[in-house]
DNA sequence: TTTCCATGCTAAACCGGTTTATGGGATGGG
DNA sequence: CCCATCCCATAAACCGGTTTAGCATGGAAA
């Protein structure tokens, strides 16, 4: 089984006790140079590596943090967030020595208490990342109760006993909104994201003030669900009206894309009589046809910032609470699938 | 710290000792079932769960699996396997009382084996899954000189020590290209991933045995490297010929979805003027315009039987050999975009 | 009755690190 | 010259499970 070296082989060659190995290597006092320069190389010599099962067990520290995805599959598949955040989470992780846990629980409330349950009871983690903020967020209580570390990836909707790093996306669709009403859009519609995610109000928060702090009655709206079948079928409803917008901003790319589907389907031109705008900017959008208008944010920053501070609490004194971090704001991306709308 | 109840204390509680709660845990032998059930009890009472800590210690195993993803974090968000793939792997997991531990490196020899070596030698994992198989696997001899059980994901190219599950991604490009043929289409070029991949390779073997089965001279091809840039740039090459293809198969949907935006954008029609075929059925592409033909394999049914298989061959005894899987092959998805080319 | 064995449980060793209590040798001050 | 201090290093306890050796007990076989 576990084949490998252990600290006492390391000791025995050093010619010290295995405490002695364990000050050295974590650089503690007590030792004197030379001394852990030997123990060092006898180390190196034979290519020994601390066991993370053994530290776990005596620190009492699982050196590794928990994201539990509860997510239907299909969906996974289509978020490209996701990924990326991993990527950024993981290069802080790296370097500091802990490993990812990764738990995939479908769209059920049950599986995903009983997930981050495992998680803490078991001892796997020092602390998880909450994304996919709710609006009213039962994990808080759940994770409190357990006494798991967490950090709210995103900005909670109420009071949150973890510290949060955020990326504001109201002032990438402001923006885009911005851009639609300069262009001479006054029809603007909107296709959302199911209510109970902060931020599909954030983002339809920003398109209805922006509209109505130009003086422009919000365009018609509809909740989807974040899918390309949800974002096509939504996109038709809206195009069946009897007044239908001449542009809809989607909650994602996802919707968007699917909706400049239905359109050209239809025979309209997009952006000639109807403008899209979606959000993300997965990598698909600036190459589909025409290329979509979106907003970006930068999810490996994210995941970072995320790590560090996850990190942090869950290594940091009890006492001290740790900052929350404001991220740059997502900003949009104009491309050709938003454009004037054709004179009536 | 670890404030959770310990075995010791459902000991106590059921007036047995340890030894005693840890047999009727892992229901072995030698426990009366009065007695199990008095455990059990005090067991659920104190809402006991074993810590994986101790358990990983002095079992020497990590009731954890690894993945490494290497990829460069912008391809990473694009490809839908990936999601899929772990939301099957996870199923498996859960229900086995393991955990996923992903590493996500760059694309980088040396931190790519820095991360196999780090989880074998701190012992993180009790075996791994080898994803995107390459024609000549530097992993193979890597792992095997570590000790780590494996499972290759996807057909090796050449002799592999570790047990193989596979999907036929042949029989998918063949299907479409045969389509294609019956569409009338007589020059069919290819847009292929980087060499190094097998699956890079059996696609475009499938994609030019089919043509030549059918004595049709092979179309032009390119090599890209699965983004969507690259097949844009690939389509567009493809499309400056002075004998261009009436249709393009893409060895992904990524560069597919590209390539056809770059052929609506210099005013083709797809697929009057091109017809276009992906693989890997992303979400969105049956929701492009036009809905794109490509190839559908199922990614979570293939992470599920990957874990099966990885869980088996790191627990099992050594001599045994776990037998490989062949999982239904992928098919193809006819759509839209692919269709009779014009007549000359 | 004695022998034998199966059953049910306990005590203790063990996994491989970390950490605390302790001991020994050199140093320095009085 | 002796004792108080450091400085280094060791032995042993500890983390929380698993596993082995061994000890009662009771019933069956001889």
């Amino acid at each position: 089984m576990g084949r490998g070296p252990t600290i006492v082989d390391v000791a025995r060659r050093a010619g010290v006790s295995k405490g002695a190995v364990s000050f050295a290597l974590n650089d503690r006092p007590g030792v004197a140079p030379q001394t852990r320069d030997r123990i060092l190389a006898a180390a190196r010599d034979l290519g020994w590596q601390p066991s993370t099962r053994a530290r776990a067990l005596s620190r009492s520290r699982a050196f590794a943090v928990g994201l539990v995805m509860r997510r239907a599959p299909e969906l996974l598949g289509a978020d490209p967030f996701f990924p990326q955040f991993l990527a950024g989470v993981e290069s802080v992780l790296a370097e500091r020595g802990s490993a990812l846990v990764l738990q995939v629980v479908g769209d059920d409330d049950q599986a995903e208490a009983a997930s981050y349950r495992r998680l803490a009871g078991q001892g796997r983690v020092d602390g998880v990342f909450l994304n996919d903020m709710l609006v009213d967020d039962h994990r808080f209580g759940l994770l409190a109760g357990l006494g798991l570390p967490a950090v709210a990836v995103g900005r909670p909707a109420g009071p949150c006993p973890f510290p949060v790093v955020t990326v504001d996306d109201r002032q990438g669709v402001a923006g885009t909104v911005a851009h639609l009403l300069g262009l001479g859009h006054r029809r603007v519609g909107f296709v959302g994201g199911p209510e109970g995610y902060v931020h599909s109000r954030s983002r339809r928060a920003a398109w209805r003030q922006t509209l109505e702090a130009a003086g422009v009655a919000p365009g018609p709206e509809l909740v989807a669900d974040f899918t390309g079948p949800g974002g096509a079928a939504a996109t038709r409803a809206l195009l069946e009206l009897a007044d239908p917008p001449t542009a809809i901003v989607y909650a994602n790319d996802a919707m968007a894309i699917a909706g400049m589907g239905v359109a050209i389907g239809l025979g309209l031109e997009v952006p000639g009589d109807l403008s899209v705008a979606g959000f993300d900017d997965v990598p698909l959008a600036a190459h589909v046809a025409p290329p979509l208008t979106t907003v970006r944010q930068d999810a490996m920053a994210w995941g970072r910032a995320a790590a560090e501070v996850l990190l942090a609490v869950s290594e940091g004194r009890e006492g001290r609470p740790t900052a929350d971090v404001e991220l740059p704001p997502a900003t949009p991306v104009f491309r050709a699938s938003t454009g004037p709308p054709r004179p009536e």
